[in-house]
DNA sequence: TCTGGGGTCCTAGGACCC
DNA sequence: TCTGGGGTCCTAGGACCC
């Protein structure tokens, strides 16, 4: 039977921004009051992305308005996010696990797997070591986790899930029905809004239920969904922990714009920002992508996307602008855009070019000696100390 | 002051081929 | 002037996660 450990930041983006400001001197614990981390409103970017446990024992939810938690709470304290503080502190916990194992799996910014199947012998009983690795993250980093402990990775997530902060859990197999069942059906790891409710208007309304429920039944309203629901609520799951990070199937980059874009200059503009983004990030993983997307969401919130397969995978900016202005023109019913997005999937690490005219290898050749240049000087010099002139005369113009 | 940003995986339908 | 079915690839959109 393995041993899995799901290790959890309690309020992540709340916690650090604690950490960080009292060591700026800041006078109060802010995961003691009510607060939040949230975007600029005047920017669009007005949600909660994190909140303390009195904004939450208040009824403010992750992803609301600031506007709905302000209502919730009279003395709210909004601070923004600081990404690359966050990415630090991550990485400094990720570091101290890493001194026991390389055994783990890192599934986002706060959140990891240890598979301690292997290391058992060498560091003793599972829930001992929890509590061990749990009080150094505080005591070296200044900030709690929750440790789940199971058989497999499914159980562990729930268990680290139960009460929080700093707390460790345990959810073996053997305490899946008295732990796991009587939770309410949307508290699975893998049904969401939409699940949960179909399962409720089916009278299933608790894990165990769901557990419990008939397969053919199930498969009337959810198909081929619904043995994986079952075995998810029974706490059945064979899935390893993967311990080299592998590479990400595609990249994306998308912004809301502060105002309703309408007019095709200035989306033009935008569209080339993003596209250098992501085909930055593309050069630096040093992949090629062979499908080019466009997301549009308009001023009612309603998203559009468009994806076009080349012929070649490529990691030249313009060649990805050209396909991305062609797919945005084919998409675009002129309705002012609220946020304008750009994906690269199909990667491959090989450029696996057919054989075209000289020409246009001499072209590619070129314009990708360009790219590597401009690549390095903005790593050398910042993002800023390059746009192309198009992006001058747009922000001169505004000046 | 309505509703962020970056991902993964799945499904359904159409095109195309044999 | 008729016509089945399987396989594969591609695209759009939905659901879910943090």
């Amino acid at each position: 039977m393995r041993i899995i450990m799901h290790i959890d930041v309690n309020n992540a983006f709340l916690s650090w921004t604690a950490v960080e400001l009292l060591q700026q001197g800041y006078p109060v614990d802010i995961r003691t009051i009510e607060a939040v981390i949230g975007g600029d409103e005047s920017m669009r970017h007005g949600i909660v992305l994190a909140k303390s446990p009195i904004a939450k024992k208040k009824g403010v939810k992750t992803a609301e308005t600031l506007r709905e938690a302000r209502r919730k709470c009279d003395h709210l304290k909004i601070f923004p996010p600081n990404y690359p503080w966050y990415q630090k502190m991550s990485q400094k916990m990720f570091d101290v696990i890493a001194k026991y194992t390389p055994d783990f799996e890192i599934i986002s910014i706060d959140e990891c797997f240890i598979d301690y199947t292997l290391v058992h012998r060498l560091y003793g009983d599972p829930i001992a070591f929890a509590h061990r690795l749990k009080d150094e993250i505080y005591q070296t980093l200044g900030f709690t986790v929750n440790v789940g402990i199971a058989n497999n990775k499914l159980c562990a997530k729930m268990a680290s899930d139960f009460e929080k902060p700093n707390k460790v859990h345990t959810l073996w197999k053997e305490e899946i029905p008295e732990k796991m069942y009587p939770l309410e059906i949307g508290e699975l790891y893998g049904v969401g809004k939409k699940t949960a409710m179909k399962l409720r208007e089916l009278s299933i309304t608790t894990v165990g239920e769901l557990a419990h429920a008939e397969e053919t039944f199930l498969k009337r309203y959810f198909k081929n969904q619904a043995l994986p629901l079952i075995l998810k609520a029974q706490g059945i799951d064979e899935s390893p922990v993967v311990s080299e990070s592998s590479e990400s199937k595609g990249i994306s980059t998308s912004r809301t714009f502060a105002y309703n874009l309408r007019e095709l200059p200035v989306i033009y503009q935008n569209l080339q920002l993003l596209v250098e983004k992501v085909a930055n990030s593309l050069r630096e993983s040093n992949r090629y992508a062979k499908v080019v997307g466009v997301t549009i969401r308009d001023k009612n919130f309603k998203t559009y996307s468009h994806q076009k397969r080349l012929l070649n995978a490529t990691s030249h900016t313009e060649e990805i602008l050209k396909t991305v202005k062609e797919l945005f023109l084919e998409l675009w019913d002129e309705e002012p855009i609220r946020l304008l997005g750009v994906s690269l999937t199909g990667l491959t690490s090989s450029l696996e070019r057919q054989l075209s005219l000289f020409e246009e290898e001499e072209i590619v050749e070129k314009s990708s000696s360009l790219d590597k240049v401009l690549d390095e000087l903005k790593k050398q010099y910042g993002e800023d100390i390059i746009k192309k002139a198009s992006l001058l005369d747009h922000n001169l113009s505004k000046k």
